[in-house]
RNA sequence: GCGGGUGUAGCUCAGUGGUAGAGCAUCACGUUGCCAACGUGAUGGUCGUGGGUUCGAGUCCCAUCACCCGCUCCA
């Protein structure tokens, strides 16, 4: 059984050692995390199964490892820095956030009309060049309200003008630049200052003014301007700090890659050429990425700062695909199989049987995309999600998308017109290079097209370790202390509601309610359904004191100290990780710590596979707790040295899903750990 | 950014204006012949931060900071 709700992997996490809350010293910075011994030690587990299937398992494939920092140029080119950006707006009413090109999609022609009708006259929109960029297209329509919001702010804002006036001391004051050239610099705003009679009343909010609807309840929406969300972190190249949007400044830019991708495109003909590479072949890469998250959260499912694992698969273009030779979506369906397959692989442990395996299965699944929620790049994308527990549920763990040809296109400097018009990018003058390939097969030259499997380690992590979690019931509770659990439940119930009568009748009152009666009941039905389901539903019991409803309620108080006192008896925890990804491989016990020679034996034992793989020894707590501090780590397998060892050189060994032993002699530890440890 | 919630020991939390607590964890000593045993003792806190009310504030008031949940998204 996987992890009930994130907050018991966060709390596994937290308390042994795998992930800390970053910065927590100075308060916490939302969304960075820290990977503490065992984190890091399952990270790189992680990383490591996947580099061995991409690369070392596979005759086609070379790796990567390009810089973080790149021109900002590659950004540019790649369409990042235009469409990674979201705009968006917030409606008053309703509290809702929208993005707005999603957000005029779903607005009638009317609607997309008037909203033009009151931007032609517009002040921004008197040129004749900015007046053909009105059109009543959803995406075109944004980008015009964007730039015509920013400047009726920049018109209207006290703190803008103010910053303006600043910016410009700085550039005449420290550069020495005249006050023409200022304003030449100053590429933000086209439009000269006005008086504030300069936009009629409804240019000055058109989404309003033009009665945009609200998805949410139908009616038009009391709209926030705009605000651009650049998911991008930007950085400075050059030690030299220059105030915010000079020219020095500007120049000074770059940005944290927000995907280890371009890295691999840029260097498409590098790795080609060295390794004689014929295509069909692809380019693995592992390492960090940064984007600027609106929302991160859920733990370390998205963080602003979280690292990749990317596969660039090149392949011959469809049009020169001959018989018998694999199409792009043939080669797009063999990886999402062949990455689907990873993930069922190392999710499932070997001692799992066939009822869990089908279990697990039932909990990944790949998702086609559909048409809009596709990115810039792709042609098609299909996802493999993971049932997460609690209210994340399914979630996007690798995306497989088929980016045809348009990265590398996007990145050559000389590239045919109808490619440029088909993949619809303007002539990119910046770059001195052209990612093409001769194929000496087929006697020709294209840019190849691009397979793109992408997945996080860190959401890899997350996936392995609620996959793993277990809290098994490990002694059969007595039909006594069942019984306890039912009649502390029966005087909840009687308790709570007397609490909703109460709540009922001071909300008839109109006074204020310490109790939710809604939120109780539903806690109510929740505990019953768990108390009628006894004793298999143990472990659920606990879980259901969190919810909301049993907020201020005395007796669950009361309850929650016993009940937990009486679970940690009944049960373990286990992770049933993959030994591949157990961040400790090996525990070495003692079975009596003040005897010399079973110590010193233990320690041997554990010198022995140090260097091979992550081992402890440990001594401080009777045999049993040792055994369930490793259960609770993953770890697969246990060693203890007992007075026998002494005489005839045999431990035993202890499996951690099973919980069996068996009886191995000290040299034939290495084989039998090896073979079943895949090391 | 908006709405809601939470900040007390390493963790989970109790503390309803009057001497800062419990369980777990950690450490030491003793005991312990294989699945979260026991005994004794110890460590650990400017109660998120700043201000106010009060003889007295963890508790009441104001401000502020941080985190969590929801809204946008996606590896």
């Amino acid at each position: 059984m996987p992890a009930k709700s994130l907050e018991q992997v966060v709390n596994l996490c937290k308390t042994r050692g795998f992930v800390f809350p970053g910065s927590a010293a100075y308060g916490g910075v939302a969304s960075f995390w820290d990977y503490g011994p065992l984190g890091v030690e399952m990270l790189n587990h992680v990383k490591r199964i996947w580099w061995q299937e991409s690369v070392y398992a596979r005759d086609d494939m070379e790796g990567l490892d390009a810089a973080i920092l790149m021109s900002r140029k590659v950004w540019q080119h790649s369409g990042h820095e235009a469409t990674f950006t979201d705009p968006l707006v917030d409606n008053r009413e309703t509290k809702r956030r929208y993005r707005l090109d999603h957000l005029l999609k779903r607005q009638s022609a009317e609607v997309l009309e008037a909203i033009c009708d009151i931007l032609k006259p517009a002040p921004t929109f008197t040129a004749p060049s900015r007046q053909a960029t009105i059109s009543p297209d959803p995406e075109a329509l944004a980008s015009a309200l964007i730039y015509h919001y920013r400047e009726v702010q920049t018109h209207f804002s006290a703190s803008t003008d103010q910053m303006k006036s600043e910016n410009a001391a700085i550039l005449m004051d420290v550069f020495g630049l005249t006050e023409d050239e200022v304003r030449r610099a100053s590429a933000d705003s086209p439009v000269p200052r006005a008086d504030s009679k300069m936009f009629e009343p409804e240019q000055r909010d058109p989404l309003t003014a033009a009665a945009v609807l609200d998805p949410a309840d139908g009616k038009p929406g009391k709209w926030t301007a705009p605000r651009q969300f650049n998911l991008m972190f930007v950085t400075h190249v050059g030690p030299v700090e220059a105030a915010p949007n000079t020219p020095e400044e500007i120049a000074a830019r770059a940005y944290l890659r927000p995907e280890t991708a371009q890295g691999i495109f840029l260097n498409f003909k590098n790795v080609q050429r060295s390794m004689a590479r014929k295509v069909p072949f692809g380019i693995a890469q592992m390492g960090k990425a940064f984007r600027n998250e609106i929302t991160p959260g859920n733990f370390i499912f998205r963080t602003r700062e979280f690292e990749q694992m990317e596969i660039e698969f090149f392949i011959k273009p469809p049009q020169f695909t001959g018989e018998g030779e694999k199409t792009d979506e043939q080669w797009h369906e063999e990886w999402i199989d062949q990455r689907y397959r990873w993930w069922l692989r190392y999710a499932t442990p070997p001692t799992a049987g066939n009822v869990e395996m089908e279990e697990i299965e039932e909990r990944f699944r790949k998702r086609a995309q559909a048409a809009d929620e596709l990115a810039h790049y792709a042609k098609a994308t299909t996802d493999i999600e993971y049932k997460f527990p609690g209210s994340l549920s399914w979630g996007e763990i690798e995306g497989v998308a088929n980016r045809t040809d348009f990265d590398l296109t996007a990145h050559s400097g000389d590239v045919p017109e109808e490619d440029l018009k088909r993949l619809k990018l303007e002539p990119n003058k910046d770059s001195n290079q052209t990612f093409d390939y001769f194929d000496p097969d087929a006697k020709q030259r294209y840019v190849p097209w691009v397979i793109e499997p992408s997945a996080g380690v860190t959401r890899a992590m997350l996936t392995f370790l609620c996959e793993a979690y277990d809290e098994e019931v490990v002694k059969e509770p007595t039909k006594q202390e069942i019984d306890q659990i039912k009649s502390d439940a029966a005087m909840i119930k009687n308790n709570a509601e007397k609490k909703i009568k109460a709540a009922e009748k001071d909300a008839a009152a109109g006074k204020e309610t310490k109790h939710d009666p809604v939120q109780v009941r539903a806690f109510l039905d929740q505990l019953e359904d768990v108390v009628n389901r006894l004793p298999e539903s143990l472990d659920e019991v606990l879980l259901t004191l969190d919810h909301p409803g049993a907020e201020n309620l005395e007796p669950v108080k009361k309850f929650r100290v016993p009940t937990e006192k009486f679970m940690e008896e009944v049960s373990r925890t286990v992770l049933r990780l993959h030994p591949a990804l157990a961040p400790i491989k090996l525990a070495v016990f003692p079975l009596k710590k003040n005897k010399p020679e079973i110590v010193e034996m233990a320690k041997g034992i554990k010198r022995m596979f140090q260097k091979h793989f992550r081992t402890v020894y440990d001594d401080s707590a009777g045999i049993g707790r040792l055994y369930r501090r490793q259960d609770e780590i993953g770890t697969p397998y246990c060693i203890t040295v007992d007075f026998e060892s002494l005489e005839d050189r045999t431990v035993t060994v202890r499996e951690r899903d099973t919980m069996e032993q068996e009886r191995v002699a000290i040299d034939d530890l290495k084989d039998y750990l090896f073979t079943r440890l895949d090391i």
